[in-house]
DNA sequence: AATATATTGTTATTTTATTAACAACTCTGT
DNA sequence: ACAGAGTTGTTAATAAAATAACAATATATT
């Protein structure tokens, strides 16, 4: 049987993924040369900060629309609002979280992701040692609270940070109940309808390479 | 100015990264078929499962040195042994991780990444309230003693989960004491010698993936 | 025993991403 | 005014990755 790869791709799908995953890289960059007052930045000099070609650069840049000068580059103010604009980084996208372990926790702390367009509006858990629990205003709930919770708030976006094991059933459950996007944090595979946007973000992949690295 | 790219190609560089982060998404499947007692699985199988190219698999796999059999597939136990095997999994890689505040918490109480082959020894930080306390066994100790523990210990990998204002200078001390790989889950990008290995693991570029997927 | 078929594993092709080349431009210094 | 150099932005070439094609083979079925 030869598999066929099920990439919905009738879609415009317009930007490199790389494109997409370099420019936060960028935007803090950025926002560290504003902090110290710089005025004007060229393509060459972001491209030294990360080590890579400046052209790959200035085509990144080139997908938020943003124009800069000839022997001068970008401003650098301007830039950074074109890359969150760009991003999606200035709205703020309603999430629910699903699983308050260590790893739950520790991104509803994270008051980083309330500045890059993710708004965490509420926690679930079985758990009653953090069930009715408040965490940065943020409170957790029983899980069977979600319906509820779901037809209240239109929130399109789930984040499972629960154990391996529990991943497929908060996956089903969310999914029930008009989710459109899942963050799945746990190295579990989840299967889904082709409609739902899935983004799996496991430490182990990025262990993986660093061992490779280290031990060629 | 045109900035070429440093990428120090010079060595061998035998297996794309992009294979080297699929690998172990497959594993965790195979461990699941492995809980189920099942004994065989083919290419197709694990293709279906992450919604991908069959072909693809049997390339990935084929780079681990597997042999499979024809109408068959591959043997689950021996695949996921040649996987774990390939990956540097089997071995324990020491690790001294800077920065104990959330994230910092989560990874070192996280206890799947000892079964992955990464073993934290020590944390570091500077804030009193979590020096000289212990967590899951593992001692947090005062940045200071960094020096003496890296010569009593022989480790080559740092982990960074501080503040993004202090990843450069936890990167430099580090660098300078002997430090091999760099692990830094900060926004920040860091400026380190070229024979260094920096991996850097940022949640931001998947939420930039994600909106624009729900956005768009 | 012969046939059909699922599967591996390799080679060829296509697609995607990166790098190179270069024209156009604009600022600086003479 | 003019030369020179740094820079953008586009187009061309190269490299890398994914997909397709297909030969070889082992198993199950008739």
């Amino acid at each position: 049987m030869r598999v066929k790869s099920g990439n919905g791709k009738n879609a415009v799908n317009q930007i490199p993924e790389p494109t997409l995953r370099r420019l936060p890289g960028y935007l803090n960059f950025l926002k560290v040369l504003r902090t110290n007052h710089v005025e004007f930045v060229s393509s060459g000099q972001i491209a030294i900060n990360f080590k890579m070609d400046s052209t790959l650069v200035t085509k990144d840049l080139s997908y938020t629309g943003i124009k800069g000068r000839t022997k001068i580059g970008y401003n650098v103010d301007q830039l950074i609002d074109t890359i969150i604009a760009f991003l999606d980084f200035n709205k703020q996208e309603n999430a629910f979280l699903f699983g308050v372990g260590n790893l739950g926790k520790a991104l509803i702390k994270y008051q980083g992701l309330r500045s890059y367009g993710l708004n965490i509006i509420a926690g679930f858990d079985t758990n009653p040692s953090v069930v009715n629990t408040v965490l940065n205003d943020i409170k957790i709930h029983p899980v069977d609270e979600f319906r509820d919770l779901s037809r209240k708030f239109n929130v399109r976006l789930a984040i499972i940070t629960t154990p391996d094991a529990r991943a497929q059933e908060i996956a089903d459950l969310v999914v029930a109940w008009g989710i459109k996007a899942i963050w799945n944090f746990t190295p579990q595979s989840i299967k889904v309808p082709d409609n739902i946007i899935v983004e799996n973000t496991s430490v182990y992949s990025d262990l993986a390479v660093i061992l490779n690295r280290l031990n060629q």
